[in-house]
DNA sequence: TATGAATGAGGCTTCATTCAT
DNA sequence: AATGAATGAAGCCTCATTCAT
């Protein structure tokens, strides 16, 4: 009896595992398609092609075309927040910067995919039928803004961060690095060799990292 | 024969003036509609109908709905020399972040258009019918590089900039205002007030104007 | 300048007119169609092609395949109501059976269009694109059940009728069509000849024209 | 060895009481579907679910979705002519509508199930997959005009019943009921109580028992 | 010259049926 | 034997573009 009731119980979850590698599969072709061939150009069918599966499979782990579009945005997100996370737990006095450093490295670190899902959460930010979806990502955002409102408190508490409400820190931290993204992939540029748009990528982090700060003026 | 000919040729004036204001109606209304109601939403008819001719007209003065759009980008994209012109013109020794400033004033004044912009340029980039235009956009914004690339080095000598590759400076800038639209317009920026995202955008532009400075650093 | 302002007119018209034209023979080509191969088979694709015209010609004139089928149901029940409004006119002591008469004659005049629309509209009802048309449909209705309302009173006050409520009489009527064109297909019956089918729907509409007088009764 | 085949008979006939048990899970949750949901909505998926099993396992019991449907139709017309045969057992000279009565009684006694079954053969009817049953049920049929036929030469002869074809008097009967249940459905009647509606049927079903009776016209 | 009716390629989605486990 | 994940045919609808008037 506990043979088979472990075998069955085993049955299931290796059902489970596989199942949910498959919906992997599904969204990493979709990720794939995207950014070889940008947002217009990628149909359920082509997804499914890629992903080796009947266009119908699809329909069992997503409602709707855009749901997997806002999966990919979602763990995008998710995965940014756990590494913003952890730069908020290194911040310190003597390291004001890890939390910004974090972010533009988690963002930076594969700009196309950064880029892409900006667009993609633009289109999806009229849609009804992602709803709940955009409402998650809001969240998640809204837990990392309260994070950081305490850590920049903190850090200006300290007189290391110029007095000004907290959110505008790390907005600005934001907004340098998503115009970062676009500016990569700025056609005017191309004529700049690959390591010149590194260091380009790096002094703007720097900028990021140091932006505010009180300590760049006095000491 | 004298007054005929000159009457026809006022004719033929004539008849380009009310051409070339029916093309911008053209432009006007599908700017509208795309401001109202997303990139995604605009349809031919609709814009033929806002601008209240018939939709077959549309396509003597364009080849293909995204030439309308590319026209819109093209006309952002010239303003905005021309402001950033101006701006080149007046910095100086003693004002040396009016090319700066005029670049944030001119992109932050509407940030709706100019994320709108930013977003129909993502969507163009890939179309080959827009090659030709898409060239010309480049083309523009080289020849503001060059500007600003002659400004800054005289901003160097002068010990005014940091010392780094010139574009660095105004490639900075413009990564910094991209971000600041995309962060108006963020949702997650829905809890703020309008007074208080005015007072964040003046903070980030400040920032744009200073960052890279010397004076910074220096005192 | 009247002859080309009548010419400019005349050239509107004849253009509504082929629009209407047009119009029609969508919606015969999908009469012709449902007749022939049942409601199940009928694609908007093959209306088209049996109208000989393009698929998205059909959505210049019907917002949805639905609105096609319920067009179908309206047009009829005019009709029918038409026809109906004659007989209640004729409908008088020495004549009291006119209105069913005329009511029989209309339905049971082409049996496979009566069933038909029945069950175009019992697929309909539950459609909500089509809620408007569904009001128009009832409404029609309505107005026939009034105007049958005063005649039948008129009738019992006569002693023609029997003294039941009004609407069971003509209620009756209906039914009896209803079922006999249900009847009419029905594939049992199909051992009867075509002249012996007729013979019965004759027999039937005479219950129908009888039932409920008086007259039969107590002359 | 005796006691072994009989357990083994014994397993062989639960296993098929079961079996049977679950074919008539699985119609009478089709059944509960279309009543509730009307019939295009219905799916295998949501019967099997309605059931309580797998979706795949509907497929032991039934080669199409269709044949489940055609089940129901033929259930229910051969409840009905069980019903007409008692009806038909009763008929005499001191109780000649018995049949009729019979009849309306099985049909307008649930008439939500009765044009659910209407709908259904209409649908069905162009099938060739259910092409046997559906002659089967027309075998069902033919044996009752059978016996219908029999019983109104019956009353023929003794001059009960007009002198008309014999199917005539149960086919208008049939008709009329047909014609009732429709009528029952009719949204145009949806101001009607549902008293009213109640005596309506009833009304009519009188109209079914006595029309064709000679007693009407000779007092 | 301006028009807008006509076109049809192409996208998304549903669901009856199959079949490996 | 029962299951339900996988399949893909088939259908509806949109809209950029064309072209006869």
């Amino acid at each position: 009896m506990l043979t088979a009731n472990s075998t069955s119980t085993e049955k299931i979850r290796e059902k489970k595992r596989r199942f949910l590698a498959r919906e992997q599969r599904i969204v990493d072709a979709a990720l794939e398609l995207l950014l070889e061939q940008g947002i217009d150009r990628v149909t359920v069918s082509s997804i499914a092609n890629r992903a080796g599966i009947g266009k119908g499979t699809i329909y069992k782990h997503f409602l709707t075309k855009n749901e997997i579009f806002m999966r990919i945005v979602l763990d995008y997100e998710r995965t940014l927040a756990e590494n913003l996370a952890k730069g908020i737990k290194e911040a310190s006095r003597s390291n004001p910067g890890a939390a910004a450093k974090a972010y533009f490295q988690s963002r930076l670190n594969n700009p196309a995919l950064d880029r892409l899902v900006q667009h993609l959460e633009a289109r999806l930010e009229a849609e009804q039928e992602v709803e709940v979806q955009l409402k998650e990502l809001h969240e998640i955002r809204r837990s990392n803004v309260n994070s950081l409102n305490a850590m920049v408190a903190e850090l200006m508490k300290d007189g290391i961060l110029e007095d000004v409400p907290p959110h505008y820190h790390y907005l600005s931290c934001w907004a340098l690095a998503q115009g970062a993204v676009d500016l990569y992939f700025n056609k005017t540029l191309d004529g700049l060799g690959a390591d010149d748009k590194a260091s380009l990528l790096e002094y703007i982090a720097g900028i990021g990292v140091t932006m505010g700060n009180r300590g760049q003026l006095g000491n």
